[in-house]
DNA sequence: AACGTTCCCGACAACGTTTGCGTGAATAAA
DNA sequence: TTTATTCACGCAAACGTTGTCGGGAACGTT
């Protein structure tokens, strides 16, 4: 009795360890026979081994199902395959798609993705940034947080020749490759389209001002203003943050200048401001017109429809995986590194379609 | 020149193979003629070592920012710290907001977070998923594909004792841990509510009939169908896939039958119906209501405002996270697998709400 | 003085893989 | 027959880390 419960614990416990495991070079070495280096030349299919061994091992690993251990490889090569993304959110639209763009190219090219997120705070990139490079990333694709003034974290990873690709959130003062939608064309086109639909006073409603993005879509909205003469008038510029409840109260501020028109940098604003607008029964387009820079894809569901400049998110990951893939394969030994941008796509819809009466009046 | 020139040419080699090169134990050893395994006592705080030649490591290393090579770690203790997680779709608002819990909870407890897509076909699936194992992943979050009806890749690893929590797309015949939102009620909900408000021929417009959730969702709709002594007419339910134009015949299809309510099993359907029937111009709620399961934030700013079902997704993925993570590290050794159910949340708009008089009229 | 402890530390193996080097055997060339 | 050459393979080191073992020195105990 007592020897039979040994020897079931025993099996047991072998079960539940070995079960796992996968098999390894030494396995097949060991039932073939063979030496590990033997067995793991005719697996790279060297010209030094025998045809016929060759056979015979790529036969029994095939049917072992043998996969080389990943893990070991990097720890040999240095190198571990993955790639390292940082993001202030996973759960925003926009990043979750330049994410499936991300991933794609990845795919494609044997290499993982392992996500990191800042949560829009300077620290955790700080942090996350860190962990990324102890966890051995091959490179790191960035979109800096809306916090992020100081961007020497990554500067110093420059400099020890990590590959680092930015994208949407880049930083001028940083001199690596950056793939980005063409912001300054965007808003330029978002502005000028409200100018020609018999808009003057158009609030500008953006993110906060470090991140490069804010400043390229304001340069486009001033020069677009300046192009059509209309003054720029500071009173209709917000910046907002990222909390819950930030967005109304600056409407309601916003709403003092008599404005009419909203151009919202982001998704998120746009919707904010939407949403306010129609809580205090401000009529759109009739009182207000509204654009968006967003990457929703209900705009056109919603009351009204909302014009949308929209952002290639999908190819913006996909260009930047690129970039960041051919950096780390070392095919730009030389190049100086290049700004990216992605043309957009501007959708009009009701939000901003003044009719002809609407118009000639407010002209 | 020449003896000059190889001499740049070492130093940029030197450079540029060694400037990344993160300090090893090894180092700290030979700087301080230690050996590498006091080295690693000392930094492990291990009573054998000599408070003095502790101080000394600890100071050394923090100095030189020394952190431990995970890859070396992984190997040496056959485990990555690093859990998988299978999904159908990144870039769709319900994952994203899933994968957004899971990395929360699995940052908190030490574990990194590697995405896999399987673009909701089942040979991806089923490479994604030995491209997870492969790769070492401590343990697996899965939810599947729709086309996958065939769930012995899941169960071979589970054989494998490999930790596997399913989560939103699970499957009965595996016995495991899975953790979903409670379907059933939030159908039935959904289900009572439109025919509390006098809707009697209710469409059902679904995803593929393999995985679990259309299953429970359309027994939950069933149920209070039955419930009010509605007899349920299966030309009122339709399973729609995941293409790009799918829902729109499917709605002329249904509306040749009549109905009074239209009731959709996800987030995209719902769009797809409302984007459908507007374009028919169908009134919502006047001709039809409309209900939808959904993880949208916008669900208040579309016209009309849409009922929905909303799916605790945030909490879906923590949830998962936790349990996968306790499996990993071994806390549930004999209990049995647990279904885990996250009670939904029910929000009335106006795509539902039918005023009086029409409700009078329909009755 | 002989012995047992305790304290610190180093050598070595192992995780899975690749690769430079060495080597015995067979073959070819002299 | 001797000497090169080719072929096919094994040995050992290396990547960074931890754990097992063993051992020298200093101390305390009979």
């Amino acid at each position: 009795m007592g020897a039979a419960s040994v020897k079931w614990r025993c099996i047991f416990v072998l079960y539940y360890y070995f079960a796992l495991d996968t098999i390894t070079i030494k396995d097949i070495a060991r039932a073939l026979n063979l030496s590990t280096s033997t067995v793991s030349r005719a697996l790279r299919d060297s010209y030094e081994i025998n045809p016929e061994t060759k056979r015979l091992v790529i036969e029994y690993a095939e049917r072992l199902n043998y996969r080389p251990n990943p893990i070991a490889l990097s720890l040999r090569e240095n190198r571990s395959r993955v790639i390292g993304v940082v993001v202030p959110q996973i759960a925003n639209n926009f990043f979750s798609q330049v994410i499936n763009g991300i991933e794609a190219i990845a795919y494609n090219r044997g290499y993982h993705v392992i996500i990191f997120q800042s949560h829009e705070s300077f620290e955790r990139e700080v942090l996350t940034v860190q962990q990324a490079v102890a966890r051995k990333a091959d490179g790191l694709l960035i979109s800096l947080s809306s916090s992020t003034s100081d961007v020497t974290h990554i500067r110093e990873l420059q400099e020890k020749k990590l590959p680092i690709v930015l994208f949407d959130r880049v930083a001028k003062e940083l001199d690596s490759i950056s793939v980005t939608a063409d912001n300054f064309e965007a808003a330029f086109a978002a502005t000028e389209h409200l100018i020609q639909t018999g808009r003057r006073r158009i609030a500008h409603i953006t993110i906060p001002p470090y991140i490069s993005i804010t400043q390229e879509r304001l340069a486009g909205y001033r020069a677009a203003l300046e192009k059509y003469g209309i003054p720029y008038d500071e009173n209709l510029l917000r910046y907002a943050g990222f909390g819950q409840n930030e967005v109304e109260p600056i409407i309601d501020d916003l709403l003092g200048q008599s404005p009419d028109a909203f151009f919202a940098a982001s998704d998120r604003l746009a919707l904010g401001t939407l949403a306010a607008l129609k809580k205090r029964g401000i009529a759109i387009p009739g009182q207000v017109s509204l654009i968006g820079f967003t990457n929703t894809p209900v705009a056109d569901l919603l009351a009204p429809p909302m014009s949308t400049v929209e952002q290639p998110a999908l190819e913006i990951g996909q260009v930047a995986a690129e970039q960041l893939i051919n950096l780390i394969e070392g095919k730009y030994k030389g190049l100086q590194p290049e700004r990216i941008k992605i043309p957009t796509r501007m959708v009009v819809r009701e939000s901003s379609v003044v009719d002809v009466d609407a118009k000639s009046n407010v002209n």
